[in-house]
DNA sequence: GCGGTAATTTGAATGATTCAAAATAAGTAG
DNA sequence: CTACTTATTTTGAATCATTCAAATTACCGC
């Protein structure tokens, strides 16, 4: 399925903003908008950091991009959405990846207590060192 | 130990606005800089906005209290340190309780694979709507 | 192609946080 | 108790990511 044709299956138009801006959170998941922007802005000159902004907001409403938002970082988006992963965070430089899955599987993301809330989702954020600052740290 | 003990044994000098910030704190946990500033400022009324920034900085690096930051919200802080707990946020309202443990224990918050990352914390965010949320939708 | 409407552009505003220099106060030594 | 040293606070400004709003533009169904 193109780009494209994500796009429209959900609601949306096709602009070469929003293709770019998919295209540019392929090659390189775990963006904020700016670096966003800067990838897009080469494909589409007459864009600005607020268009990245409002794109990045409506294809995460479309449920077409997922939005990540670590301790410490601006917020970052992915392509991968629908599955329930979870992320690495460096502590040091901030490099994000996924973690797919936490052992134990679903029930050990459900909370002993919840004080009376109702509980929808469970995020792990797991935190460490990447393999680039552990190397430059010996 | 009192308040003032507290931070001395941090090495931290007992300032009226760090005694008036655990305080604070203590009454009510997981506040934003700006909730804290308005207690604190009835207490201590130079102080200002960028002060309890600055303190809270302080404590947070002196491990006195532990700073989160759900996504949306602005940075919160609660005096319970030193523990592994996490926390239940409402989609809603932003409301955040403790959650003491998930099922499974430490082993559920072993990632499968970390993409080369060595992991030190795993932090746990349940999303979900809070008793009063659930009650004004009904 | 045309028109209606969604989307982008542009410019400004916001809120949380950080920075830096000057003023102040805590703790300590005498 | 006093003075000194240095941590801390104060004050004011600056930064960053993000949001808002009005005007322009461009997508796409007809």
């Amino acid at each position: 399925m193109s780009t494209e044709t994500a796009l429209r299956n959900a609601g949306l138009r096709a602009t070469a903003g929003r293709v770019a801006v998919l295209e540019a959170l392929t090659s390189m998941p775990h963006s904020d908008a700016d670096h966003v922007f800067r990838v897009v802005a080469s494909a589409v000159p007459t864009t600005s950091i607020q268009s990245v902004h409002n794109i990045l907001a409506d294809l995460t409403a479309a449920g077409l991009t997922r939005r990540i938002e670590p301790a410490g970082s601006a917020a970052l988006f992915e392509r991968r959405v629908g599955d329930n992963h979870h992320h690495v965070v460096c502590s040091q430089c901030g490099a994000v990846d996924d973690v797919d899955c936490v052992v134990g599987h679903a029930p050990c993301l459900a909370p002993a207590t919840t004080a009376g809330f109702t509980v929808q989702t469970a995020e792990v954020t797991f935190w460490g060192t990447c393999p680039e600052c552990a190397a430059s740290a010996a």
